[in-house]
DNA sequence: TGATTGTTGACTTGTTCCGTTAACTTTCTG
DNA sequence: CAGAAAGTTAACGGAACAAGTCAACAATCA
């Protein structure tokens, strides 16, 4: 019941590059120096992230990558499901039939109620508010200097 | 992001049990053959019921198996964490200082509300619910039957 | 005493997590 | 056009976890 570590990485990533200007290149070692994370895992971690279109590459020298959607585009739950794929709770929710109980379960709608619950709340986090949030989290500590 | 086998083995299991009297004893055999789980498996997955004290047991002839509790004092959260541990949904909300970004980092708050979230739904779902739950479904089926 | 039950710990098999490695392609610069 | 600087892709590998199994043991009852 826990994220991966790719999910996470995933999320500092686009964070760090939701800080530099819209579509900018940013490079791969300014990011694996700043948020932990080794180069070649980095690699894996973008491409199924490239695939959904959430980041673009450039190659070549001076390439890199950038966001390829506005901040506020991008939300929790669209960089954790292009590293895992669909929350689900349980096996029961994949597929309708492959839950041979679904008829009689009286725990499937609490599944599928809490699941939509996640969804909300992930989806409803983009990273312009994280942006954000920085931003204050920065004010406070400033303050309180 | 998926509850184990084991957890949802023994939310059936748990289920099965509390549409008996409150602390009769259940054989081994009959939860397994209703609930589609293979004896070992299930002798593996009461220990840790017992211990936190959701569940008894009776050795010898006659023996078996029992709630330790009445259903409604047992929610779908306290079987979760006998099985699975504290629900975290991230590494960085295990222990104070596990994360070195703590403090200025801005999905942190985020984790903590859905855990939040998560829990209360969870610890709200008791087995007297389920049971109702259970009661409703099958009083509807047979009307559209 | 012996059959019937639960207890415990070690074991197995398969999958997922968390990466690494190496060969390859694209792009820019001189 | 050569070569350096980037990203791409597929395969590999160790460790941990998931999902069970097994066998020796302890307790209980008739």
């Amino acid at each position: 019941m826990q994220i991966t570590r790719a999910s996470e990485y995933a999320i500092r990533a686009v964070l760090f590059m939701a800080r530099s200007p819209y579509r900018d290149v940013v490079l791969k070692k300014d990011i694996c120096r700043t948020q932990d994370i080794t180069p070649a895992f980095l690699t894996k971690i973008f491409q199924p992230m490239i695939k959904h279109g959430i980041i673009g590459s450039q190659r070549g020298v001076g390439g890199g990558f950038f966001l390829a959607k506005r901040p506020e585009e991008i939300s929790l739950l669209d960089v954790i499901r292009a590293q895992e794929g669909e929350i689900l709770l349980n096996t029961c929710l994949e597929e309708k039939g492959t839950c041979s109980r679904d008829m009689i379960c009286p725990v499937h709608n609490t599944w599928r109620e809490l699941r939509e619950t996640m969804l909300e709340s992930l989806s409803g986090k983009t990273f312009t508010d994280l942006l954000q949030t920085e931003q204050e989290i920065q004010k406070n500590l400033q303050q309180n200097a």
